[in-house]
DNA sequence: TGTACATCAGTGAACGCGCGTTCACTGATGTAC
DNA sequence: TGTACATCAGTGAACGCGCGTTCACTGATGTAC
């Protein structure tokens, strides 16, 4: 029997509620659930929802703060690599957005079907492309200083490596059996390795 | 006063129907279209709907099928390439699904926003890209045949290739001012015979 | 420390809006004789 | 060719289901004195 203030219980609740809707997101999809949905599988009553979010929408939109905040964590890691002539570097880019895909598959789901539904999410996720992109755009100097020509404009390029990756991973997500981790990530690096340099990965 | 017998008025109505349900869906999308949007668009009554079509899924089955049906008119045209060792080959394929994307915009549109909501129109969709990749999948024997080393398995690699197409030309639907479609389709042909062979485009 | 009242998180039945779907009706086309 | 009836496409008001949202109520925590 701890006793518990009421702050605690309302982060409680409100935290069950945010653990239940990526569950669900992650079981039937953020537009095929309902609020009532919500509070069952966090086991709280229907109304209750509402004392901590006005809607579905700006549930999500407290899930994505949370992931900006958890990701802003892990920005600057030590092992980073710039130079794109490098495979490794790109491996390892890769791999960091595979990895952020796989461990915020629920949200990242939710917040593409939202953006099917909602011209702000929408923007909220070519957003996400796009700072994506803005963290990479000055690698690519490497290649075209090394005298090394890019597929298309460097802006041109980063979208369709950003294209490539979150399609890729968003399929992958729905049908993770068909190949493994390892092997995904390698074949995008492989493929994006060549398309930015016009060589094989040595 | 043109005389018009029943089937003739009913066919009409019909393809008046389906005009009508490309253009809201092109408009405001195929999850924020109501059944009323789509007939108030064609001109006629609510109930008419339900003289053709149980429901909005059986009118984008309608869609699909007519799109299936325009499709295979072009299947087998003579100026395709199969060896994908030439450049050409690739852009003549990335070409025909540009122009396909472009000219089924809003169909396609509404199949991936379907898809998001309904397993029904994902095995759908996933069927499209599979069809796709079963056209192309003998044309990467000429790359392996000719000493060049694919960037993945072949399965892999046609789903990559699938993806980045896809996903660049549903992107750039959202923003058709972004790019050029010459552009584009170049950009993505060296994309992706760098990544098919690990040579650039000479 | 104790008592009385205020405040708040949570509850769940009930309400009501939006929209898909129905259906009795209209007017025109088709059929029978 | 003409008349009487049947059939059908289309109409739009009305119905009703599903689900988001509200709100009076409960019990527990916080505050005042």
């Amino acid at each position: 029997m701890t006793v518990t203030s009421r702050k605690e219980k309302a982060a409680e609740t409100e935290a069950a509620l945010k653990d239940a809707a990526k569950r669900v997101f992650a079981a039937k999809g953020y537009l095929n659930t309902k609020i009532t949905d919500i509070t069952a599988e966090a086991g709280r009553a229907a109304g209750s929802f509402y004392n901590h979010f006005a809607s579905k929408e700006e549930l999500l939109e407290a899930l994505l703060a949370d992931l900006a905040a958890a990701s802003d964590v892990n920005a600057t890691s030590p092992e980073h690599k710039a130079d794109f002539t490098d495979p490794d570097a790109v491996r390892w880019h890769v791999r960091e957005y595979w990895n952020f895909h796989r461990d915020n598959a629920a949200t990242m789901l939710a917040l593409r079907q939202a953006a099917m539904v909602s011209d702000e999410f929408a923007h909220t996720f070519a957003k996400f492309g796009a700072d994506q992109a803005a963290d990479i755009i000055g690698h690519l100097g490497y290649i075209t200083e090394a005298g090394m020509e890019l597929p298309a404009s460097e802006r041109l390029t980063l979208a369709m490596m950003a294209e490539l990756v979150n399609g890729f991973a968003h399929t992958w997500l729905l049908d993770p059996t068909s190949v493994s981790e390892e092997e995904a990530v390698e074949a995008l690096t492989r493929f994006i390795y060549r398309g930015f340099t016009g060589r094989d990965v040595t």
